[in-house]
DNA sequence: TTTAATGCAAATACTTTGCAGGAAA
DNA sequence: TTTCCTGCAAAGTATTTGCATTAAA
């Protein structure tokens, strides 16, 4: 925390940044390695980690057990998310900033970030049920 | 979703109900085979997968990319997680039902159950940050 | 020179899939 | 008999770790 940013840090924190989309690890490095700029996966992953625990990178795991990594900057953005055909639709609404501090607060927690997902069936999954 | 669950989906959805926590597959298979009532591991997934589709079981995936399961008559539980540590502190509070019902009739979506997650520093970890 | 960061490859952990055997209809 | 379920083992995927190399201080 109180520690220098790497390189790898710097580097992955300013893609993330310029980047206005959520990405995972893996993809990362391939495109890094597409734009001659490859960073070893293990770097990759440990830079991350890093950002997360600075609160600099918001990470939200995927029901595959992928996790996608944003900038912290990056605003709220949630999903309504089929568990049937894994369709992702985002929406704009967000309801827990009040609660954000009130949790802040009462529990001496710092929040960073926080994730919020909807499951259930999409309207097509829904006529296909049938 | 028109489909007869299967004795193990049965066996499965029985035990999420009468546990009143969220469960890992492998400690399923962990629990189950210590009590004499083994179940393959593969048949485990398979059955919790199935359970999901039709909305009898809530998933939660936690930053390790693991999955936790529980029923979906389990009430909301959500949690504060301390991205250093781990440690995951749960909460009472959730102002996302009206939302639910929201989204329900824009996106024509059904709604079955939700995560929301906090992540950020507990309070021994700001110390240790200092 | 000393310390820390990096990359590669191996190891880990969870989950999914192929397939043969077995239960139910 | 026919269909579907189940278990085992093998494969797949994301992630982490050990270690030798390299870059920075």
């Amino acid at each position: 925390m109180t520690n220098n940013p790497t390189r790898s840090q710097m580097r992955i924190d300013r893609i993330l940044k310029r980047l206005n989309r959520a990405i995972s690890a893996q993809e990362l490095y391939t495109e890094l390695r597409q734009a001659n700029q490859s960073m070893g996966l293990a770097t990759i992953y440990r830079s991350l980690e890093a950002l997360k625990i600075q609160g600099q990178v918001q990470v939200r795991m995927l029901p595959n057990g992928e996790a996608l990594y944003s900038s912290a900057q990056q605003q709220d953005q949630h999903h309504l998310t089929c568990v049937n055909c894994g369709t992702s639709i985002p929406i704009d609404e967000c309801p827990v900033h009040n609660l954000e501090t009130e949790l802040e607060n009462t529990h001496k927690f710092k929040v960073y970030y926080h994730t919020l997902e909807f499951f259930g069936l999409c309207s097509l999954c829904q006529l296909a049920a049938e």
